[in-house]
DNA sequence: GATGACTATGTACTATAAACATAGTTGCCG
DNA sequence: CGGCAACTATGTTTATAGTACATAGTCATC
């Protein structure tokens, strides 16, 4: 239930709508994890009756823009925000991505194909780290929590990307047959 | 849809059942994510209605262990994993951690509690890493795809690592005052 | 022959993610 | 000034993924 604390967790900081909270996840947890807009409204109604989150319609003619609902947390919602922050973190880190999914078959495929599909990876990875670095040089290493997180998303990027450079280079060097024949075997003990 | 294709993936080099699929998935890709065995069967189960796989029952007294189904790949099956596995990724990378989002929202919190936190990741991760370099060396880099996937794993782990212990020092070094000023402040620009 | 670890499968429930759907606001370009 | 595109804002539905609960046979060993 990493939404709903992550919701008490803004909304500790300040009163938001919906729409405010999905811009702040993506701008301060967005390294490599992006949030669907429909599980922050469908939470904040689950946690308003929950007692965690008190709401506040604003009709349209309130504010000059579009209606909005104005939710606040409780000291129940601060209470329950405060007891998970101290608690064990449980479960594990999780990865996943379709690339890499595929990268662990491609000795099934055709080695040209993977090559372009890796490629493409390092195309997009670039111009993500360009973006980050950006970022991070306008935060300007404050040393806080949100810093060192924003510092792992660009070393992660930086790694990842030269790991892609990494099997293009080994992938594109070897023979084929070598290749495909490893690639199964390989699979299975 | 990783599921579904990772299994066609596994079905693609021999035929198996449930509970070996889940061996091989984790063995294989268990580097970050682990799959629940109800997926699989579910999974299964569904592909089946598909065409994408057959069935065949084994009696426990066959084989001489509990009851298995046997699955194996059909041609369709065969076709929308090789059409899959040479499409361009759909989705990026996903990295979820019930930790790094606590930690984030450490400057709300306790200090000493958030260091001890992190004190239990950094020993979580000490463990994992010596387990993963052993794989690592008794695969002894085999030069292909799942060895390569292997190695990121490794990396990750090593960066990772590090991370954790940076940022150990720098909450313990630096005065709590400092700390819990900036940590909320930062949050939102 | 009891017990505990392992192999094997299944169902029910909950959480998460993607897709579909709507509507007002703002700014700009022709 | 009329239209159109981008952005703000919220909502529902459906599919997929993940957790928890539940069962049962096998195998080794004490």
């Amino acid at each position: 239930m990493a939404v709903k604390h992550t919701i008490l967790g803004l909304l500790n900081y300040k009163d938001m709508h919906g729409y405010r909270i999905k811009e702040h996840i993506e701008k301060n947890f967005g390294h490599m994890w992006s949030i669907n807009h429909g599980q922050i409204y469908q939470s904040l109604k689950k946690m308003q009756g929950e007692g965690l989150v008190t709401m506040v319609e604003l009709a349209p003619s309130d504010n000059g823009g579009p209606h909005k609902k104005l939710y606040s947390i409780t000291d129940e919602g601060k209470g329950e925000f405060a007891r998970w922050l101290a608690s064990d973190p449980e479960g594990q880190m999780l990865l996943r991505d379709p690339f890499l999914t595929r990268f662990v078959f491609f000795g099934f495929g055709d080695r040209a194909r993977a090559l372009e599909i890796i490629q493409g990876q390092i195309e997009i990875y670039e111009e993500q780290l360009a973006r980050r670095r950006d970022n991070v040089t306008r935060r300007k290493r404050q040393g806080n929590y949100v810093g060192l997180v924003a510092d792992l998303g660009l070393t992660f990027n930086e790694m990842y990307l030269e790991w892609l450079k990494r099997a293009y280079t080994e992938i594109n060097e070897s023979d084929d047959a070598a290749w495909e024949a490893t690639g199964t075997a390989a699979l299975i003990d």
